[in-house]
DNA sequence: TTAGGGTTAG
C-alpha cells in the first residue's frame, strides 16, 4: 500500500505568530476549504446490502464489490474484503493486483502475484498485463522478461492487446532492442502498437524517426497526437510542440483529457497566459474541469504564469472533500487531492509567497494528506528561502526515519537549505551521501561554497564536476563566478567567463555580467568595469550599473559614483537602489547637502526604498523587526539590553560606524540611528530569550550594514559562545 | 498506448 509519509511523521507545523509590520506572517490556517465531511460512500452502502441479503457469498458479487473498492482507490477495504473471501478466483487476484498497481504500490501488487502462483492459481492475460505494468513501474527488467517467458510457456494467446503491454513494458524499462525486435515480429499491429513505438523513439530523443513514423501513420488517434506533442515538449522542443498542437486543432481528432493536460503544461512552460485562459475556457465548456489531471494542470498553469489569485480561486472553489491516499474517499471525482495542494504549495513558493506555501503545507499535515517527496522538496526550498532551519531539519530527520531515499531534487533543495541557513557542513554531508548527482545537485553545492566565501572549494568542485562528465549550465557558471567574486579571484573569474562563452557556448546572461562587474568592482578595478560594459555592449542593463555603483561606494569614489548613478537613473528613474547607494556614497564622503538633495528627489518622485527587516524564529514564533521598532511587546527590555550590550562592547574596542547614516545629523544622533538597526534588535531579542550557548540565527531581507557586521564580530570575539549569526 | 505536482542563480 502506498505509504502515507505523514502517518509516521513526528513533527507538527505550529502556527507562527509574528509581531510588528511583518511581511512574514504565518497564522493558524483557517479551515475554510478544509472541512472534510465523512459521508458514507456508495460502496459501503452496497457492501452493507450484499452482506445483509447474503449475496456476498457469490464469488462474482464479491469480485464486483472488490472492483468497486479498487476503482475508488480504497485499497485498505479492498484488501480486507479480499481476505474475507472463502473462495478466490483468478479475477479476484487480478482485480487486487491491478488496484495496488494503480495507486502506485507495485511492490504490494508483485507480492500478491507471487502468492497467487503459490496458491496454484493460473494467471490470465489480464493478470499478466497488470503485472507487466508493475514491473515497468519498478523498472524490473528481469522480472518482466521472466513474465514474458511465462506467457510464452503457458501458451497464452498472444492477442495484440497483450503483446502491446509487453512492448510497452520493454519501452518503459528502456530495453529498446527488445522492443524493436518484438515490434518487428508482431504480425498484427494496431495504432496502439505504433503509438508505443513512436513513444519509444521520443523517449530516446530520436525526433526524426518518431516524427516520420507519426507522419506515415495512416490512422492517428488522439493518443498518437498526444504522444508526439508531449514527446516534443519533453525534448525541449516547445515551439514544435506548439505547432503540432495547432495542427491537431486544425486536422486532428477531438481533444481528450490528456491532450488538455499536455497543452496546459506546454502553455505553462512557454508562459502563454492568454492561450492558457483559452484552454481553460474550452475545458469549462466541455465540462471536464473536474478531471484530476486537467484541474491540477489548470491550477499549475496559473501558478506558473504568476496568476496566484486565479489559481487560488480555483483551488478554494473545489468541493470541500479531500482525497487522502489509503483513506475513505468520496465517489465524487471533483475533490481536492494531495497533488492539488502540492501544486498550490509549489506555486506559492515559485511566486515568493512563502507564508502562504507554509500555510497550505500545514493544512496538508494536519488533515493527513499524503505529503510525498514532491511537496517536501518544495517545502525544503521554502525553508531555504526564509531560513527555517528547524523545519528543514525536521523534514530531514523524518526522511531518515522512514528511510526515504533522497533523490536529486530533494538533495539539491536540502543542500541549498542547509547552506542558506548557515550550515555548510550539513550541506556537505547531504552532498556526500548522494550517489546520483545531476547538474543541479552539483550546482547547489558549488553555489553553497560560494555563498560561504569558499571560492577555492567551489572551483575545485566545479572542476571535479567537469571531470565526472557533467556539463555545466548557466546556473553553474553563476555559482563559480560568484565564488570567484567573493574570494577575490579575478584571474579565475575571467577564465571561467571565457570558458562559458567559448567552450560551452553559453551566452552570458545578466547574472554572469553582473558577477563580472562585481568581481572587478570588489578588486577596485573601477576603470576596467567601464571597458567591460562597453566591450560587452551591456550599457542597457540596470543590474550591471547597480553593481558598478555599489563598487564605487565601497571604494569611496564619489566622482565615479555620480557618473554611474546618472547612467542608472537614466535607465531606471524610479530605482530606489540608485538613490540610496549614491546618497550613501555622498554621506560616506560627508557630502550632506548632496545626500539630502537626493533624499528630496526621492520623495518628490515618490521613489520608495524597501524597508530593512530582520526576523528571528524562537520556538514557533517569527519575530520581525524594522529599524527603531517599538511595536514588540518586550521592546523596553530589548532596548535596555541592547544599550547595555553596546556599552560593554565599546569597552573592548567596538565603535559605532556612523558613515552609513545618510542624514546630516549630530554624531550622537547618528549613533542612535545605527544602534537600532533591525538586526541588532533581533539579535538582542535572541540573546534575551535563549540560554547560554544557543546559536542565534537572524534572517534579513537586505544586506547587513558595516556597523552591524562589526557589532556581530565584536560580539563573537567578546563572548565565547559561537553566535551562529548569519 | 498518451496526461498533472519537485531542485540550483536572480
Amino acid at each position: 500500500m502506498t505509504r502515507n509519509i505523514m502517518s509516521t511523521l513526528s513533527f507538527e507545523i505550529h502556527p507562527f505568530q509574528s509581531y510588528s509590520s511583518s511581511s512574514f506572517q504565518i497564522e493558524n490556517p483557517k479551515p475554510n476549504l478544509l472541512n472534510s465531511s465523512s459521508k458514507e460512500s456508495t460502496v459501503d452502502i452496497i457492501h452493507a446490502k450484499v452482506i445483509k441479503n447474503g449475496t456476498i457469498q457469490h464469488l462474482h458479487v464479491g469480485n464486483y464489490l472488490l472492483n468497486l473498492y479498487v476503482k475508488s482507490q480504497n485499497l485498505g477495504y479492498a484488501q480486507e474484503l479480499f481476505d474475507e473471501f472463502s473462495d478466490r478466483d483468478v479475477q479476484s487476484w487480478t482485480i487486487l493486483i491491478a488496484g495496488f498497481n494503480r495507486i502506485g504500490s507495485s511492490k504490494m501488487a508483485l507480492d500478491l502475484f507471487t502468492k497467487m502462483q503459490k496458491e496454484s492459481i493460473s494467471p490470465n492475460k489480464f493478470t499478466f498485463s497488470s503485472v507487466l505494468k508493475c514491473c515497468a513501474s519498478v523498472n524490473d527488467l528481469r522480472m518482466g522478461k521472466a513474465i514474458h517467458g511465462l506467457i510464452t510457456r503457458d501458451g497464452i494467446i498472444l492477442d495484440v492487446v497483450l503483446v502491446n503491454s509487453i512492448l510497452d513494458f520493454y519501452v518503459k524499462c528502456g530495453a529498446f532492442n527488445y522492443a524493436e525486435k518484438l515490434f518487428e515480429l508482431m504480425t498484427e499491429k494496431d495504432t496502439v502498437s505504433w503509438n508505443i513505438i513512436i513513444g519509444a523513439y521520443l523517449q530516446i530523443g530520436d525526433m526524426q524517426k518518431a516524427l516520420s513514423l507519426f507522419r506515415w501513420l495512416p490512422v492517428k488517434d488522439v493518443a498518437s497526437w498526444n504522444t508526439i506533442i508531449d514527446g516534443h515538449m519533453r525534448n525541449g522542443l516547445e515551439s514544435n510542440a506548439l505547432d503540432l498542437l495547432y495542427q491537431i486543432v486544425e486536422i486532428g481528432p477531438v481533444f481528450n483529457e490528456a491532450t488538455f493536460t499536455i497543452a496546459l503544461v506546454l502553455v505553462s512552460s512557454l508562459s502563454i497566459l492568454e492561450l492558457g485562459k483559452q484552454i481553460h475556457g474550452r475545458v469549462l465548456r466541455i465540462g471536464i474541469h473536474n478531471d484530476g489531471f486537467v484541474r491540477d494542470s489548470i491550477i499549475d498553469m496559473y501558478c506558473k504564469c504568476g496568476q496566484m489569485e486565479k489559481a487560488s480561486v480555483i483551488f478554494q472553489s473545489l468541493p470541500q472533500d479531500f482525497v487522502r491516499h489509503n483513506s475513505k474517499i468520496s465517489w465524487d471525482e471533483s475533490v481536492v487531492g494531495s497533488i492539488s495542494c502540492s501544486v498550490m504549495v509549489a506555486g506559492y513558493v515559485l511566486n515568493g509567497r512563502l507564508e502562504e506555501a507554509l500555510k497550505v503545507f500545514g493544512t496538508m499535515v494536519r488533515e493527513q494528506f499524503e505529503v510525498d517527496k514532491f511537496t517536501l522538496t518544495t517545502i525544503v526550498s521554502a525553508c531555504a528561502n526564509v531560513g527555517l532551519l528547524e523545519l528543514g531539519q525536521q523534514i530531514h530527520g523524518h526522511l531518515l526515519k522512514i528511510g526515504h531515499k533522497v533523490d536529486v531534487f530533494l538533495g539539491s533543495s536540502m543542500i541549498d537549505m542547509y547552506a542558506k541557513c548557515g550550515r555548510l557542513d550539513d550541506a556537505w554531508s547531504i552532498f556526500r551521501q548522494t550517489n546520483v548527482r545531476n547538474i543541479v545537485l552539483w550546482t547547489s553545492m558549488i553555489s553553497s561554497c560560494a555563498l560561504h566565501g569558499q571560492g577555492r572549494e567551489a572551483i575545485r568542485l566545479f572542476e571535479l564536476m567537469q571531470n565526472e562528465g557533467i556539463t555545466p549550465n548557466e546556473v553553474s557558471f553563476v555559482g563559480v563566478l560568484t565564488a570567484c567574486t567573493h574570494a577575490g579571484l579575478v584571474k579565475e573569474g575571467h577564465k571561467y567567463f571565457k570558458l562559458m562563452k567559448e567552450v560551452y557556448g553559453i551566452k552570458p546572461g545578466v547574472e554572469h555580467l553582473t558577477c563580472m562587474v562585481d568581481l572587478l568592482g570588489r578588486a577596485g578595478r573601477l576603470d576596467e568595469i567601464k571597458d567591460f560594459i562597453y566591450e560587452n555592449a551591456i550599457s542597457h542593463l540596470t543590474a550591471v550599473w547597480s553593481a558598478f555603483l555599489s563598487s564605487c561606494r565601497v571604494h569611496k569614489n564619489i566622482e565615479m559614483a555620480r557618473w554611474v548613478s546618472e547612467k542608472l537613473l537614466e535607465l531606471e528613474p524610479f530605482e530606489a537602489g540608485a538613490y540610496v547607494l549614491l546618497s550613501n556614497t555622498c554621506a560616506t564622503n560627508h557630502r550632506w547637502d548632496e545626500a539630502a538633495k537626493l533624499r528630496g528627489l526621492m520623495q518628490e518622485k515618490g521613489v520608495k526604498k524597501h524597508p530593512g527587516q530582520s526576523w528571528i524564529q524562537l520556538k514557533n514564533r517569527v519575530h520581525t523587526f524594522v529599524m527603531g521598532d517599538r511595536s514588540h511587546p518586550q521592546e523596553a527590555e530589548i532596548y535596555s539590553y541592547l544599550d547595555n550590550l553596546i556599552g560593554k562592547l565599546k569597552e573592548i574596542g567596538y565603535s559605532t560606524d556612523v558613515n552609513l547614516v545618510m542624514q546630516d545629523v549630530e554624531e550622537e544622533q547618528k549613533e542612535v540611528l545605527v544602534s537600532f538597526h533591525s538586526e541588532k534588535l533581533a539579535i538582542a531579542y535572541g540573546l534575551i530569550c535563549t540560554s547560554h550557548g544557543t546559536p542565534i540565527r537572524v534572517m534579513k531581507n537586505l544586506r547587513v550594514c558595516t556597523d552591524c557586521h562589526n557589532f556581530i564580530k565584536t560580539c563573537e570575539n567578546a563572548v565565547e559562545e559561537a553566535l551562529g549569526v548569519n
